[in-house]
DNA sequence: TGCCAGGCCGGGT
DNA sequence: ACCCGGCATGGC
């Protein structure tokens, strides 16, 4: 459903799916925890939320083992390495000149602002460290805040495309919604309470993977069928 | 076997 | 303010 031009509609997507904690305790019910960030450490997961960008986790996991072995899962080590060799070690998770250049990015931004500590980093000010974190070129929103809720435990809902396509299907947003649109949907909507954040999230992106496929969707089997629209201009067709 | 994945940037309308 | 092409590997 699009957004209507400038005329108002009496029922839409702000009307519906504002009972978000029903959606995320039967998620939870079904699926149980999800045991988010799967990385041991903030920088391990730093890294890995670079990496994943547009790609496959399993692929990630390669790559992050690469490093591993190799000791190199710290930031002045890592951005000792030669960008050359970098690049080889995140082979596997795809785009690995570009993505090298955005982990050198923000190592950078980390050495210089914060000696390479993320616990400095992560002492400054919400509002401000996600703007520098934004600022660094090849971190966008979804990025920068899951370094900050999962790395850094702050109170910021991740917004990934799962996100949105399982929001259009529920009609709780219209289809052009942006980034931070769809994120206070959530921020509005529940108690900002870090481990919450945490777990939906990680349960939207499972539900996501497993039934909100673009190709392959499989309402029927979904844990949030139940709260499915039940007329609407995806039925029986899919966004 | 194609299709697609936990985005983001830069250049063009 | 959007829209689009580019970036790349490996799993299903």
């Amino acid at each position: 459903m699009k957004r209507p031009g400038s005329s108002t509609s009496s029922v839409g997507p702000s009307e519906r799916m504002t009972n978000l904690l029903q959606y995320y305790q039967a998620a939870l019910k079904k699926l149980g925890p999800q045991h988010w960030w799967p990385g041991e450490t903030p920088f391990e997961v730093c890294v890995g939320a670079i990496l994943t960008q547009n790609t496959h986790w399993k692929n990630v996991e390669k790559a992050i083992a690469n490093l591993k072995v190799r000791n190199l899962l710290d930031p002045h080590r890592l951005y000792q390495l030669p960008p050359a060799e970098l690049a080889q070690l995140i082979r596997p998770a795809g785009y690995f000149n570009i993505k090298t250049n955005r982990l050198r990015n923000f190592l950078k931004f980390l050495l210089d602002g914060y000696d390479g500590d993320l616990e400095k980093m992560f002492s400054e000010r919400l509002e401000n460290l996600r703007e520098k974190i934004l600022s660094v070129k090849g971190i966008g929103p979804e990025t920068a805040d899951s370094i900050l809720l999962y790395a850094g435990s702050k109170p910021v809902f991740v917004v990934d495309a799962y996100t949105k396509r399982i929001l259009v299907r529920h009609q709780a947003i219209w289809e052009e919604a942006g980034y931070e649109e769809i994120q206070s949907h959530f921020t509005d909507h529940l108690p900002h309470d870090v481990p919450l954040f945490n777990e939906f999230h990680a349960l939207i992106v499972n539900i996501g993977k497993n039934w909100c496929k673009t190709r392959n969707p499989d309402c029927e089997q979904c844990p949030w069928k139940e709260y499915l629209p039940t007329s609407g201009p995806y039925l029986p067709s899919f966004p």
